[in-house]
DNA sequence: GACACACAGAAGGTCTAGTG
DNA sequence: CACTAGACCTTCTGTGTGTC
């Protein structure tokens, strides 16, 4: 055994609890057993974190010699494809102990992530095609096989995950943000141009000061700057000519919020560019942006609450509806909660953080859903306790518009329920913050702002 | 120290094109 | 057919700062 996979050692290992909820027992005892058992592979020793065990705990595998990789293409994608349709039904191991290696891998993944036979041969045929005539120090390129594999409707994800695992992928894509950025700064003048898309990036990757942003955060910016970017670049070539008055006339045309983030986007970029001597003044210093009201959060009417419920008839929809209108809690935070964070025997939940007693209505909910998961994913290794027919073979969330895919349309989205409940208890508490922060662990001025609605509402009360 | 205001960022909703 | 990623617009939330 020394030196090589241990199913007692691992099997000793896994039988410590892995947490409160025993629903995920099986599908972390699979992975972890296919992670250390690697049949035909020798396994390397490497000591613990935390103590130092020298002749145990046999946990990373090796895999064949690589030397230092270099870009030498598949040749001809065709003919390495017809050479890859060699006929395996008589069972033999494959020669190359590349393809021997990814087969396992993708025997491995698919075991864990409970594959079906489809998506497990279709992976199969994927690597035989693209590693059989492999040798050592190539590096395949993501689009000499992504259009091959898409036409073939193959599992394009798992193949590039193997080669990825297996450190023989050069992945080739061009980042999606770097695209759109680029897009999005054409018929800019260079000098404006070029130092909007370092700080950009820079915003985007993070940097030793600087904690990277959300790209959806950048994407607002950016699309409220390019028409000023625009506009400065028929007069200007570099933003060390931008003068105060210009970057006030520049906010002018707009109002509200738009107006706000419009100037938060110009200071972040003119203050990025002080600090690091792109420009000499920084010209939206002292530019007010003034005071946006916020409006009265209002309740929804029973008849809005009415439809949302009757429309949510499928399993998941009645768990996203019951934990946004009973817990608060957001769609974000139900597609993140993990099997762990469910604790059905003890009616408890952990939300964000967040622990909290389930009502009735979400036990009798939360049971019927994972009924329904154990159902139709029995196999699945996705540690997520929303999980659906693609994201079951995987282990990432849900996507946010499949969480409100049987919303659509509907005045009660997830995100009213969410809002009208907090707002709910404001009314019912007497507009009291302390209790709401408390009972959603809520920001005081959050809180604040939710009982200055309620507050107005109970001074003039709702036509419903 | 309390408060109001300003700032910065995250996330929701919806639509569309692409993927498996 | 079910689903995702991306795009666009809107809205909510949390933190920082200046003033009294």
């Amino acid at each position: 055994m020394k030196g090589h996979c241990r199913p007692c050692w691992a099997q000793a290992q896994l039988d410590r609890p892995t947490g409160p909820n025993t629903m995920l027992l099986p599908y972390v005892r699979q992975v972890r057993h296919h992670q250390l058992c690697f049949a035909g592979m020798p396994l390397q020793r490497t000591a613990s974190p935390r103590t130092k065990a020298p002749e145990a705990m046999p946990v990373t595998r090796t895999r064949p010699a690589l030397p230092q990789p270099q870009l030498l293409l598949l040749p001809d994608l065709r003919r390495t494809y017809r050479y890859g349709m060699v006929d395996r039904r008589d069972r033999q191991p494959p020669t190359n102990e590349w393809l021997r290696w990814a087969l396992h891998l993708a025997t491995t993944m698919a075991e864990a992530r409970g594959f079906t036979p489809q998506l497990t041969r279709t992976l199969t045929r994927n690597l035989t095609m693209l590693l059989t005539r492999y040798v050592d120090g190539e590096l395949i390129r993501y689009s000499s096989y992504h259009p091959m594999l898409t036409g073939r409707g193959s599992s394009l994800a798992q193949t590039t995950e193997i080669l990825q695992t297996m450190g023989i992928l050069l992945d080739d894509r061009q980042p999606t943000f770097a695209r759109w950025l680029e897009a999005k700064l054409t018929d800019i003048a260079p000098g404006i141009r070029d130092e909007t898309r370092r700080r950009v990036q820079l915003m985007h990757t993070g940097g030793p000061r600087t904690r990277a942003r959300n790209h959806r955060t950048l994407r607002g910016y950016i699309d409220l700057l390019r028409p000023v970017l625009l506009a400065w670049s028929e007069h200007h070539d570099h933003l060390r000519e931008i003068t105060r008055n210009e970057a006030v006339a520049a906010i002018a045309p707009s109002h509200g919020i738009r107006r706000q983030i419009t100037l938060v986007a110009l200071r972040s970029l003119f203050s990025w560019a002080k600090r690091h001597g792109v420009v000499f003044a920084n010209p939206t210093n002292r530019i007010r942006v003034g005071q946006v009201e916020p409006g009265v959060l209002q309740p929804l009417t029973a008849d809005e609450i009415t439809r949302t419920v009757r429309a949510a008839t499928t399993p998941q929809a009645r768990v996203f509806v019951v934990l946004a209108a009973v817990h608060a809690a957001r769609p974000s935070a139900i597609r993140a909660l993990h099997l762990t964070d469910l604790d059905l025997g003890n009616r408890r939940i952990t939300i964000a953080g967040r622990n909290q007693p389930l009502s009735e209505l979400s036990h009798q909910t939360l049971l019927a859903w994972s009924d329904h998961r154990q159902l139709n994913w029995p196999n699945t290794a996705n540690p997520h306790l929303m999980i659906n027919a693609m994201t079951a073979i995987g282990t990432g969330p849900v996507s946010h518009v499949w969480a409100n895919t049987t919303l659509r349309g509907l005045p009660a989205s997830l995100e009213r329920l969410r809002i009208d409940r907090q707002l709910d208890e404001a009314l019912v508490s007497g507009a009291d913050p302390l209790h709401l922060s408390e009972v959603f662990d809520l920001d005081a001025k959050t809180a604040v702002r939710y009982t200055a609605s309620a507050r107005k509402l109970l001074e003039q009360p709702h036509e419903d």
